[in-house]
DNA sequence: GATTGCCAATTGTACGATAAACGACCGGCA
DNA sequence: TGCCGGTCGTTTATCGTACAATTGGCAATC
């Protein structure tokens, strides 16, 4: 049948994971794109996904447009539409880092994430601990609170969690570590299961817990340290070489 | 009047910033939201965009939809297209932070991008350390050669400046860090007559060698205290409190 | 007065036509 | 033979129109 073979899945196609086709095709693109099916084959052109896809053409090139602009393609008349190299995909993009972390997961990227982590949030606890006002030490002690609760049964110790590192990102007051927000809690919830498997998640409640008292003693050289010990025995755990 | 009084220029519109009509309306309209043009005014219709623009539909759209993949707006039926607070935009974008910086530059935003950079770099000179291969370690002494080359005269030192911090972010083999790459780049090229207005920019050169010699030396640690000395003294500069 | 159903505005989707870019191919000429 | 130039086909870019889907608000009705 012409050149559809391309694709395993045809006709109604669109398992419709985004709110409307455009979206859709966005995820579904996306995904093909970063577990490298275009790696060693050409990536098709507008005609063929609109066809293999079942949507028109306009709704094929929203989503191309959108995989532009998160640097993941890159399109030109005659030539058609290539993939990037990775170096040049957004990573925080939240779009992006979720395809990157269900489809591409391994023990080097998590402990290329925590490298990450290690570097940001220790320096946003300092921040935090000059510039946190009496929202965010509140935001940050229920975060905590939570993490005990969980750990006793009742509610999500990870949603807690992430709740308090989100807490202390923003309490850094600065832009640009807020951004971190989105990139840390989609690692986070993407990571959990090998995350837990690995590690009773028990004992560095205490941990937390020195940081947030650092921050609200005001004390960012102790914040600093503190949060550093967090992510360092995630970092050790996990085989930092 | 009707509607169109909304937007200052009217009918050849694009100053066709971009190679194409599509590129051209997303940097007008991503330019405007970062400006606060919509503010305290309704996001424009489609309609009235293409109208307005004496563009079509469809590059309008187009455009949109990747303001949509950037975060900066999000559309629904009936209720139109809204510009979102400005916490959920990808501020490592390039064009975002671009428009970002040319816009809305502040003594302020310096200090936040430098907060970060605090942050990222001191941590991925030590990763360099540990890291850099030989490719890595000629692009490092190539780049701090050519600041020397820049500061007698010969040559750009600002891109010299930027060569080597790019090439330490690329050398921790992380490609979290790596993305840092635009980032930095960017802002550093759009802020530095800032910068060079209030700092003659040479004793800074041996701080430079220092992280060099650290990281060719696997020095890890002496990499990170010398790119931490590095922008520390810019933030410093720039009246870090 | 509350509920239900219709209306209208705006984005979402489809289709068809034409323009522009540009690599590839082919033919002619020295 | 080998180079040069133009023609052609492929693919994205742009345009225009038509209709579907969504949903907030209004109005009619019970």
């Amino acid at each position: 049948m012409a050149i559809d073979m391309t694709d395993g899945d045809v006709l109604p196609t669109t398992a419709t994971v985004g709110r409307n086709l455009t979206h859709g095709m966005l995820d579904t693109l996306g995904r093909a794109i970063v577990t490298g099916r275009y790696e060693n084959r050409p990536f098709p052109t507008e005609a063929e996904i609109a066809k293999t896809h079942g949507v028109s053409r306009s709704v094929t090139r929203e989503a191309v447009k959108m995989l532009t602009a998160k640097g993941l393609v890159s399109a030109r008349p005659r030539q058609g539409t290539v993939v990037q190299p990775a170096s040049a995909w957004n990573l925080f993009d939240t779009d992006v880092l979720r395809w990157t972390l269900e489809r591409k997961f391994s023990v080097e990227l998590l402990r290329h994430f925590n490298q990450l982590r290690i570097a940001i949030e220790p320096e946003a606890a300092a921040l935090a601990a000059r510039f946190a006002d009496a929202a965010d030490e509140v935001a940050i002690r229920t975060g905590l609170a939570q993490m005990e609760a969980g750990e006793a049964g009742t509610g999500d110790p990870l949603e807690a969690d992430i709740a308090f590192h989100m807490a202390i990102l923003r309490a850094s007051k600065n832009p640009f570590y807020a951004q971190f927000q989105s990139v840390v809690s989609t690692a986070l919830r993407t990571s959990i299961r090998f995350t837990n498997r690995i590690k009773g998640r028990s004992a560095n409640i205490a941990d937390h817990a020195a940081v947030a008292d650092a921050i609200v003693a005001r004390d960012p050289a102790a914040a600093r340290i503190a949060m550093t010990r967090i992510i360092g025995d995630v970092l050790t755990l996990i085989g930092e070489e």
